[in-house]
DNA sequence: TATAAATATTCAAATATTTATATATTTATG
DNA sequence: CATAAATATATAAATATTTGAATATTTATA
């Protein structure tokens, strides 16, 4: 039961794995969007939006709901939000490390050395 | 800001995206793990495994310590755990919505619907 | 029903990732 | 120092992803 599982999982992370399909998810932080107001948002257009969509949605990540011509987006499971959350502070704690980096650089160096 | 931030982080997901490395990591859970080890477990060749760590590693994501001849690798922030475990919950609702959908299947048909 | 607006899909070229194989590097030991 | 063991790197072929351009589909409305 190992492979297939972890095929799967590896195939959801790929879908995270894409700085529009990023900046998507964040924008459907503040709930549904519609793909128009993602399109400004992204500044891609139409058609690469869309592709964008169908990935997240192939994975079950966002859910569609037509209204009329529009079609309005949201996450499928707001646990996500929470995982982007850990995520950022991973990256965070790892912004640390590479400021600590730098000060010692800087001490060796004639720079001061940057602060938090 | 928006731009490098989100590239940055597509690019620490994409690391994630590979069934290999996802398992890499589930071992790591342990602690430190030795390339051999992970060889082993995995039942990958050795190179495989060695680029597959390099993977990880050159996003920060991992770190050797060499002892001997040995390299011991381990997760630098045990935060992403916490991340895997949350991506866990996602699958386990995701899989409860498979079911649900497979019972009402059931249903509709002449099998008894699948329990949880 | 013809048209326009919003979104989705198809396709192909460009680019990136994966995988296998071969080779290199490092360290311990005879 | 020669050799073996453990790991890393280079390279190339196979495969997958990304991107843009063109086309299709769906819905509302004149």
């Amino acid at each position: 039961m190992q492979q297939p599982v972890h095929r799967f999982k590896a195939e959801f992370f790929k879908a995270l794995g894409h700085p529009a399909r990023l900046v998507i998810l964040d924008q459907l932080r503040g709930g549904e969007r519609s793909v128009q107001e993602l399109q400004r948002a992204l500044d891609l257009d139409q058609s690469n939006v869309s592709q964008q969509l169908a990935i997240l949605r192939n994975k079950n990540i966002v859910d569609p709901r037509k209204e009329g011509t529009l079609v309005y987006y949201r996450v499928r499971d707001p646990m996500l939000f929470q995982l982007l959350d850990v995520a950022r502070e991973i990256f965070n704690n790892h912004l640390i490390d590479t400021q600590a980096m730098l000060a010692q650089l800087g001490e060796d160096a004639d720079e001061p050395a940057p602060r938090t």
